[in-house]
DNA sequence: CCTAGCAATGATATCGGTAACATTTCCACT
DNA sequence: AGTGGAAATGTTACCGATATCATTGCTAGG
């Protein structure tokens, strides 16, 4: 018992004897089975992270910025993927959930009903995140999609562009990406614009490619497009490259705005005008969020809402 | 026992029996506490691995190969990120041990001393990958990384380049970008070249920002420099747009190539000359090693050894 | 009808820690 | 020296599955 005192410290045990136990501990070669003391404490030491995408930036920013925010209280990160599929997030939530983690993280508020119920009866913290959910499972911490898109539309609706356009994926699929179409969409009504320009049929992610086919076909429908904003910088990317390969200019024929603040819109020719959502800090809240709830179980459940920046890039402003 | 035999299937159980149990179980709510079940079976069910780092296309492509190739035998990845710090990669391979993986995979051969140590008498299979290493722990599934650089080399000479560079990174972080630039070097060398154009001082991960800088330095040092091979496609992709921004042509003032063969590089304008490290196959084919060697722990560790590609692009022909 | 032999099911010990409580040691202070 | 009280250490039961061996059920073939 002291040794089991002892390795795991700041529990009362002298230091010499805690001296003592290391050295012989490290003479012996002897580590801790933490697969037994997980069982025996029921505590399994780390963090179940579900994101729609391994290859994501954004995601993948998140998860560094939660990996971060746990490490010194010891907790690790389980990271699974969903590849934007529902059914394949119910799978690993209930995957996760047998290895009994101290708290889980779910990307966005759309789940199979099966998999909510899993997760509200989980008996740990859970936070969805990249979204503000209207009824949250239980933690939230994210930011409004719809604000995202409403944001980059009044900025086009400023400088005078009124023909415009929305590149996007499957809304069934992407939720995040389809909360991001409808406030675009929204607010260009609002402002008494037609909001019929829409490529929006590919399956997510929706890479370069999706977005240089998407491009491709709204320039053939709607020639006379002025700007328009991708669900994503990859494909602003893929779109704006489909632009220029036509020999078309941009911004000055056609404007590209992204979301996601990629490094590669600001390093693209021309820069990309984006959306900063913060998901390095997300993952940080997140961290802040779990560690909480574990110290006090007791404590309300408490949401973090973040705000989104526009970032404005050559993309959409002509120099 | 009848309970514990029915839900992990395949072993002695009358279908009768099974379906009952299944059905109470769900009625019941049970779910199979995994970490009472690794510790009673001294099996963890996971696969540990890590990668230099999370954002990185290429080694979440081959975290993706892996899972996939792991997940019908029901074993699950868990991954943790060094940030290319050999320092950080002990670390996380002692907490991993911790842990009791059923195998392990690591990125590279270059460990520290105390870390091979644990590798070695860890008692499970290890792998190591992306890199062809002559002192290899156990396992290797990899490609030789300075045959990538040798090929690029070789390839800007039979296009008649003379003057040509290398972007890279810090040595002693990223060995494998230090063993591309090896070959790469080698060959200029052996083939009368001189291989003094480098500016590889960064500290790794070399991404768009140290490309773009990196380039800038390289054209002010050597303007007359005709072709420059990166590091990674991210870096190229930097190096390129730093090369345009100053009005210069790619590939007839300077030609580019990079790595990775990222989705970036294909969409690129130019489209960047690559190189395809086959990222998801390492992944496929460090499932199947590790799935033999669990299976037979007494056969020999074998090696598999995959060969890249040269992907030729814009960035280097000028149609 | 009996029995060999296998399939299906059951009983028990065990894995290696930790929680909870019990006991001992140590020290300050009267 | 005696004593209260906290710090340090010790004892025991237990977490929930699985390995192993024991038992029961079932079927085929003589």
């Amino acid at each position: 018992m002291t040794v089991s005192r002892a390795l795991r410290s700041n529990t009362s045990v002298s230091e010499a004897t805690r001296e003592k136990i290391k050295v012989a501990a490290d003479r012996l070669g002897y580590v801790v089975d933490v697969t037994a003391a997980a069982f025996s404490s029921g505590r399994s030491g780390f963090v179940a992270m579900t994101i729609p995408s391994i290859s994501n930036a954004n995601f993948a920013d998140t998860a560094r910025g939660l990996t971060e925010g746990l490490r010194e209280s010891g907790l690790e990160l389980l990271l699974g993927y969903t590849d934007y599929d529902m059914t394949e997030e119910e799978r690993l939530v209930e995957a996760f959930l047998r290895r009994r983690p101290e708290a889980i993280v779910v990307t966005g508020g759309a789940h199979t009903a099966r998999c909510r119920g899993l997760l509200s009866s989980a008996g740990v913290p859970v936070v969805e995140t990249w979204d503000l959910p209207t009824q949250p499972v239980d933690r939230v911490v994210g930011f409004s999609n719809a604000d995202a898109g409403s944001c980059v539309a009044r900025r086009f609706f400023d400088q005078g562009f009124r023909r415009i356009g929305f590149i996007g994926g499957d809304e069934a699929r992407d939720t995040r990406g389809a909360d991001r179409q409808r406030g675009f969409l929204q607010t260009l009504e609002t402002l008494g614009l037609p909001s019929n320009r829409l490529i929006t049929d590919a399956a997510p992610p929706i890479t370069m490619r999706e977005g240089a086919m998407a491009m491709a076909r709204l320039l053939d429908r709607w020639p006379d497009t002025q700007a328009v904003m991708c669900v994503s910088d990859l494909s602003a990317f893929g779109a704006m490259n489909a632009v220029l390969r036509r020999g078309l200019r941009v911004p000055q024929d056609i404007a590209v705005a992204g979301f996601g603040m990629y490094d590669l819109s600001e390093h693209a020719l021309p820069g990309i005008t984006t959306i900063d959502a913060q998901a390095h800090q997300i993952g940080k809240e997140t961290a802040k969020v779990i560690l909480t709830a574990l110290d006090d179980p007791g404590a309300d459940a408490v949401s973090v809402s973040l705000r989104v920046g526009l970032i404005v890039r050559e993309s959409t402003v002509s120099s």
